[in-house]
DNA sequence: TACATTAATTGAAACGTTTGAACCCGATTT
DNA sequence: AAATCGGGTTCAAACGTTTCAATTAATGTA
């Protein structure tokens, strides 16, 4: 057939089998403008040549002429964490009627691969580029080269904007504090809470939340009772931190009513401890998450946790590189987005004979 | 600064900037073969200033040029869904090497999405195309144009092998068989099963290795014990189903001791079923799911399953095309992986008086 | 001194598109 | 009959690379 050597059909093979230039080809197969001065059967002509044909045309010529990709680069820290995916989404909802393409990168946490994608995204001219963050990469020389390009930046999950990138992050603060007034209000008084890895920037005014409620209740928070998850190894970390905790908790027999873990799955691994030694959730001992995640909604009891508006960060960070791409936004911008406090199954009002593990109420 | 109209750094900057032409610049920078010839002090001064300025070589002039992309198309039918990740993680594993590119695309379930970015990887002229289908689109068109223009296809997740299409799938009888072994093993005798959708490819085999067990146990299958999930609806839809099936056997006073849910969402919607009544697994009932994704293993209790060697499948997948790409390969294969009993905390040997729903044995 | 040899660099064509300007030609206007 | 018009089509240049062939400069040989 017309097949060249790269082995894709090119508009010259249409305009020899149709006996037009490749002009009016072109013309015709992109809808310019001009294409409305094509009499109507070259038109057609020429368009059921390039369906039989097969053709489709090359983005990267095409690209190239037209000096612009339509493309927004996406680089997610960790796409097995599902706390990536429902923002992937929103970005993906809020792109799709703008014919605009994202362009998904998954960097599996490795340091390496971070620098290597954003450079492939540079090289691929993507017309912005989102980073969804959280943890991960502390000094991020992404201000270099993406700034040297002048293309459009924007963060998910982390504050840079003193960096003078714009940033997209849920309000942790009030998160916290949504979370220990709920505790609170059911009526829990001795609360362990367990804090997040030091590394990852939401630990900090995730706490600061926690303790402002406590102490605005008049609650004192027992310092026997507070962790902190040692470094994150993987979306998964977070679960055996949270197991381990409780299994130490019971032991050392410090009584307690609810645990508020930093993220779901830590909570999840908090259940899994107090299962362990025969305790029920949530009648024996409350246990509370953060962020929303599928394991959290489909686990039994079901997690109350504080849901992340993670879709709309998506959709927000969409919308920001379009209007900074249109040139209609030039200055860099922090937005809070407002955690929700979702109530299901694992809280409850503590039970009348306070829990203390010391006193053998373990079933077995 | 020298910065042209697309406001990206061209080798003609690097030229007029260094001194040199365009060709030297563009031998140093791609460290082509010739540059070896080049003088040592030029290469250096080169390199600085393309440092300096910034300069990312731009893909779509490249590629355009070499006539070769370095692209790989990933189709994935719905990130959301965790069965997705492992198969994509295993892919990108195999093709880091390699010097190959993973282009990511999230159908989200969307029929036409699907054939958009199909579409959209031909244009993007990728050197081979893996789709992970699991369910969705019956009758796929991908023959067409795909085939047309000569690239390697793959499917993971169907057999689509009649059809002239190479597929990696897991042996889903041996899967099926496996799971009601275990359960009979432990001695379950009155086992409820809750088949897959009808329209998903994985449901018949997977029946069949359950029949074929028990039969061979001279285990008879009670027909008011078998639920079949409806259409799929997204990957959370199961969840619902089992919760449902479960309470509607609960009603029914059908006793029984164990249920083999089709998957792990599944399963955990037994789970909770199972709880809302009172009852505990795997005390009172045993269940167990398929798959092995994330939620399944961060339960409590941590569900038994079958599991997928999802990663493998995905290294495989790359491996296959990659040889495609080079030649090697030509005809199409089907290639089954074995699945793996995964033995947890959701299965237990049946309590030795019979559970039945209708004794009142709820406790609230 | 002229000539061949090597080392270092460059010219120019090509990859597949798009697009402003030019072209051709039959029909209308003056 | 010449000039104008405009519908239909094509020329040719450009996008940023790569790479073969050609050019120049410098060195060694006859």
């Amino acid at each position: 057939m017309g097949q060249r050597k790269s082995g894709h059909v090119t508009l010259l093979d249409i305009a020899r089998a149709s006996g037009f230039s490749v002009s009016t080809v072109s013309i015709v197969l992109s809808e310019a403008p001009l294409s409305q001065n094509v009499a109507a059967t070259t038109r057609t002509h020429i368009r059921t040549i390039a369906q039989q044909l097969g053709y489709h045309p090359d983005a990267y010529a095409r690209s190239l002429r037209r000096r612009s990709t339509q493309t927004i680069g996406i680089v997610a820290f960790d796409l097995s964490d599902p706390f990536c995916i429902p923002i992937v989404r929103g970005i993906q909802a809020k792109l799709q009627p703008s014919a605009y393409f994202p362009l998904l990168m998954d960097v599996q946490t490795q340091r390496a691969l971070f620098d290597d994608y954003l450079h492939m995204l540079l090289e691929r001219r993507a017309d912005a580029v989102i980073v969804i963050a959280s943890w991960v990469f502390e000094e991020m020389n992404l201000l270099g080269d993406v700034r040297k390009n002048n293309v459009p930046i924007l963060i998910i999950g982390r504050d840079l904007s003193a960096r003078g990138t714009s940033s997209i992050l849920v309000d942790n603060e009030e998160g916290g504090a949504l979370a220990m007034r709920h505790l609170y209000e059911l009526g829990h008084r001795r609360i362990a809470v367990i804090r997040g890895p030091q590394e990852l920037c939401d630990s900090e005014p995730r706490w600061k939340g926690v303790r402002d409620v406590a102490a605005q209740c008049g609650m004192k928070l027992d310092e026997r009772l507070v962790f902190q998850l040692p470094g994150v190894a993987g979306p998964a970390s977070g679960f055996a931190g949270g197991l381990q905790f409780t299994r130490a908790m019971l032991t050392a027999g410090q009584p307690f009513s609810a645990v508020l873990a930093f993220d779901d799955l830590t909570a999840l691994g908090v259940v899994r401890g107090l299962r362990e030694a025969g305790l029920r959730v949530p009648e024996d001992c409350s246990v509370m998450g953060f962020d929303d995640i599928l394991p959290a909604e489909v686990a039994t009891p079901a997690m109350t946790t504080i849901r992340q508006p993670l879709r709309e960060m998506g959709m927000e960070a969409a919308e920001r590189v379009l209007q900074a791409i249109r040139g209609k936004e030039k200055k860099v911008r922090l937005h809070r987005t407002r955690p929700e406090l979702v109530v299901r199954m694992s809280t409850a009002s503590p039970p009348t004979t306070f829990m203390n593990s010391r006193n053998g109420n373990r079933r077995s």
